[in-house]
RNA sequence: GGGCGAUUAACUCAGUGGCAGAGUGCUACCUUCACACGGUAGAAGUCAGAGGUUCAAAUCCUCUAUCGCCCA
């Protein structure tokens, strides 16, 4: 006899995923083998940042890989799934400043030594927060893999890259006006600027032409910026200009004679056709400034304060002060012509939002058009495809205009710049090891202040992390991976640019598909804000609803291409679901046999039947789901499987089957719940665990056991056909009395028509009928005639009736039944347009047709018995 | 300005040319021996609008409107 282990009434999920989750990693359930001669299925995390908490974006994007990889592993693969996490080079540096902040220190004061001491005692301390957190996921990382964009081996890594793509000539120090975030006092790449929409205005400047009494008058967004003015351009073709071309002008308040040019970048609409040019704080007007050879005076600071040059007055001032200033001023002196309200997109950081502040200065670039031919290519040739595919197109934007990479940051925190100056010469050395003098004269060198663009090292995470430069078993097994599953927010920071190196590097693709999932949105469609307060935390979540109620919502909300409306409600929904299968499980385990019995199909009862073909299906239909990852579409399939199938109807029905010790049922209905648990194992991995362990001959872990396969044999159309006609029999019924306001504790007798076939096919299931539609005698006849005081229906295209005892209201019954007779005419009349319609029989499919015929004849049958029924009621 | 997407039940969303669906919510009834985190039944739709293609359109095409997002 085995052990029966039953269950307590209600699921409680946090023993149960505490337990669980230390088994799955004291067990190392989720550590690869790279020996291993099963086909392998690999997978890298997007490293979250150190500085991270865990929230709902993560959440999605890690659950949804993770149903992918137990399935997988359940399949047989070798699956290997790499944690780990970011540096985050600005996000660090910005904790570390405000903690020495807070002790009344900065970083010049304490130098660079002391301040990577202190990151990374905070990086020891603080860092693992987010890694505890996504074990709580359950999701199935390697976490003997687990790596960190700074540690050693990566940080060579980086090193050697850099090296190389310097001596390859892909990498080049410019003199170049740069982004530059002037709190974060760094420059940054062109795509960590995010460009909003302001409420500005445009200041009308007149600069006065010397030796007449005439003036030019240009407008700009930024007066300030007048300071450091070198010219004023004007179009070749502006004829309202071509008195002035050859001639100077003269700046306001600094007092200077700046020459007027011509070029056809001059917007002659913008304004009044002429502007300013400020070669040092314009993007365009450092373009012009280098093609016509114009000076480049530098009026404000990295710290966005106006320097020297901007002349006694102004400087040290902020910059926005001194745009006040600088109105105020002209205002007063009579060159101010006139102020327009003006909106236009202002550049700001991507991590504190302040407006950047374009900055001239000496700094380090990846060329990047070489890289991106390679990466655009590898997408072309379908090597690697994005899901959903429209990603494809926004991803060859980007590359058909991307522009090269400044990768230098005025930060300390990250892979400090592998070059070195020499102090005598100027010589520049790009090393692997640090060179003790210059390798031209012999002297003193200093290495590079600057660190690397963090988003420079992830793009090595898909081999870095395998352990390369050495050539390893891992990189030799794991690499090229399978999948990459992130947002689309990083597809150009971060996606694009693992290609590349991946390209570069590895001489293969990093991965063969990118899943992009969608955003996670509140129920009103906002993005999840700290400062709107409408930020879902994924802890509590878990705390009030479970991780699998968590994980089931969020992979039932994944539609592929679309972001996601989070509410609490569904994740209450799906933990109803959790304790749904609890207590289906917690049924069949009170009614296990003492022996599984063996199986014969063909004396099987028609139930186990119907749930076998049912379940066929639904591993048929969760394998197509999965691999076309519409996770929606898998879990809706379960879902309804498990409720509205097994649970609604095979439970109910196999109810009088069970009482009377049918063996082969028990086995049946224990077979399929263990075959339910290994379908929904990867969507909601423990609870299936736990239920899993309570059945009697099972192994370690159900993440060992066999995905189950689809047994075509099962499928059993004579039984689904059959089942159909008898639950269609039990609702009728259900709905007769319903509307018939028949109490439940009234007995009713039922009339089934059909005669012989009837009673042949409902016979055996008398018992579950008389249960579930509650009905004590069941009485067979060819038809109704004759019957009298029967409230009748159809179930299917058979005519049934039940008979109660007391006395009824009638008019309730005639109400129905005339409800429905108008509703079957409505369908008839549509049918009939259309099968009237010669063109339709002469087009359509034949199949299409003879559809539509069976359907006439169909409702025109059932219209006959509603007029007959509704007539015995007067 | 360029691009992408959305508009289907009260809400959130499925639905790639052939009977308009799901979950939640709502209404009524039910503490029936797995489950009230439950059961049964029911109501609920101008598939954004206008044209077109087709025997047949939520679905394909064109235009319009509204709302998002990305890039300039």
């Amino acid at each position: 006899m085995r052990e029966k282990k039953l269950l307590e009434k209600v699921y409680d999920p946090r023993p149960v995923e505490a337990r669980w989750g230390k088994f799955w990693l004291e067990e190392k359930l989720f550590v690869a083998d790279a020996n291993s001669t099963n086909p392998k299925f690999s997978m890298v995390l997007p490293p979250p940042n150190v500085t991270g908490v865990l929230h709902m974006g993560h959440a999605l994007c890690f659950t949804l890989p993770d149903v992918i990889v137990r399935w997988k592993k359940m399949q047989g693969y070798n699956t290997m799934w790499l944690p780990g996490t970011d540096h985050a080079s600005i996000a660090v540096h910005n904790v570390i400043e405000q903690y020495l902040a807070e002790k009344g220190l900065s970083r010049e004061k304490v130098g660079r030594e002391e301040f990577l001491r202190v990151a990374w005692e905070w990086k020891k301390k603080y860092g693992g927060v987010i890694t505890e957190q996504l074990k709580r996921l359950g999701c199935s990382l390697d976490w003997s893999r687990e790596r960190f964009t700074m540690d050693e081996g990566f940080s060579r890594a980086v090193k050697y890259v850099f090296v190389s793509l310097y001596r390859e000539g892909l990498i080049y120090r410019d003199y170049y006006l740069v982004n530059r975030c002037p709190r974060c006092q760094t420059v940054l790449s062109d795509i960590e600027i995010e460009h909003k929409e302001i409420q500005g205005k445009l200041w009308y400047i007149k600069y006065p032409v010397p030796g007449t009494d005439e003036s030019i008058v240009v407008a700009t967004t930024r007066p300030e910026t007048m300071l450091g003015d070198t010219a004023v351009a004007v179009h070749p073709d502006d004829e309202r200009y071509f008195k002035y071309h050859g001639k100077k002008v003269l700046l306001p308040l600094q007092n200077r004679l700046i020459p007027i040019i011509t070029d056809e970048r001059v917007e002659k609409d913008f304004g009044t056709g002429a502007v300013k040019v400020t070669p040092a704080h314009d993007p365009v007007d450092f373009e012009l400034g280098r093609k016509h050879k114009l000076e480049q005076v530098i009026v404000i600071d990295g710290q966005g304060r106006m320097t020297e040059a901007a002349g006694e007055e102004f400087k040290g001032l902020d910059r926005f002060a001194c745009r006040a200033k600088v109105v105020e001023k002209l205002k007063e002196l009579g060159y101010l012509v006139k102020v327009e309200d003006y909106t236009h997109a202002v550049g700001h950081c991507y991590r504190c939002k302040t407006i950047i502040e374009p900055h001239l200065s000496w700094q380090w670039f990846v060329k990047i058009e070489p890289l991106a031919r390679e990466a655009i290519r590898a997408v072309e040739e379908k090597r690697i495809v994005f899901i959903p595919e429209n990603w494809t197109k926004t991803y060859f934007e980007w590359m058909y205009k991307i522009h090269d990479w400044c990768i230098s940051r005025q930060l300390w925190w990250g892979h400090r710049i592998p070059a070195y100056y020499c102090q005598n010469c100027g010589h520049i050395m790009v090393e692997m090891e640090d060179p003790a003098t210059c390798e031209k004269c012999g002297g003193p060198v200093v290495q590079d202040e600057d660190v690397l663009d963090t988003w420079f090292s992830s793009a090595l995470w898909p081999f870095a992390t395998l352990g390369w430069p050495e050539e390893t078993q891992d990189l030799k097994v794991f690499y090229p991976t399978d999948l990459l599953a992130t947002g689309f927010d990083i597809i150009f920071f971060w996606v694009a640019r693992m290609i590349m190196m991946g390209l570069k590097f590895m001489k293969d693709i990093p991965f063969r598909e990118v899943f992009i999932n969608g955003l996670v949105r509140d129920m009103k469609k906002r993005k999840m804000s700290k400062s709107e307060g409408n930020i879902i935390d994924p802890l509590e979540m878990i705390e009030k609803y479970g991780t699998d109620a968590l994980r089931f919502t969020l992979i039932s909300l994944a539609v592929p291409g679309m972001d996601i409306a989070l509410s609490e409600e569904r994740m209450a929904g799906y933990r109803a679901f959790a304790n749904k299968i609890w207590n289906a499980s917690r049924f069949v385990l009170m009614n296990l046999a003492e022996e599984k019995a063996a199986t014969d199909p063909a004396s099987l009862t028609l139930p186990n039947r119907w749930i076998r073909s049912r379940l066929t299906r639904t591993i048929k239909q969760l394998d197509k789901s999965l691999q076309e990852y519409k996770f929606y579409e898998a879990a809706e399939t379960i879902y309804h499987f498990i409720w509205h199938e097994f649970c609604d109807w095979y439970i109910e029905f196999i109810k009088p089957e069970l009482k009377a010790g049918n063996l082969q049922t028990q086995t049946v209905m224990e077979e399929t719940l263990e075959t339910i648990l290994r379908l929904l194992h990867p969507f909601m991995p423990f609870i299936t665990e736990e239920i899993w362990h309570h059945l009697p001959e099972t192994g370690r872990s159900l993440l060992e056991a066999r995905w189950p396969e689809a047994r075509l044999e099962w499928i059993d159309e004579e039984a689904e056909a059959a089942m159909k006609f008898l639950q269609e029999i039990i609702s009728e019924v259900r709905t007769i009395r319903a509307e018939n306001k028949i109490p439940v504790s009234e007995k009713v007798d039922l009339w089934i028509t059909g005669g012989q076939k009837s009673q042949q096919l409902v016979g055996p299931y008398e018992g579950a009928i008389q249960l579930l539609a509650r009905v004590s005698n069941i009485v067979y006849s060819q038809d109704l005639a004759g019957e009298k005081n029967l409230l009748k229906g159809v179930a299917g295209t058979t005519e049934i009736g039940i008979k109660v005892a007391v006395a009824l209201d009638l008019s309730q019954e005639k109400e129905r039944l005339e409800k429905e007779l108008a509703r079957v005419l409505e369908d008839i009349k549509k049918v009939e347009a259309r099968i009237n319609n010669p063109a339709f029989l002469e087009k359509a499919p034949a199949a299409v047709v003879e559809e539509h015929r069976q359907r006439l004849a169909e409702l025109q049958l059932k219209k006959e018995k509603l007029k007959k029924n509704l007539a015995d009621l007067k």
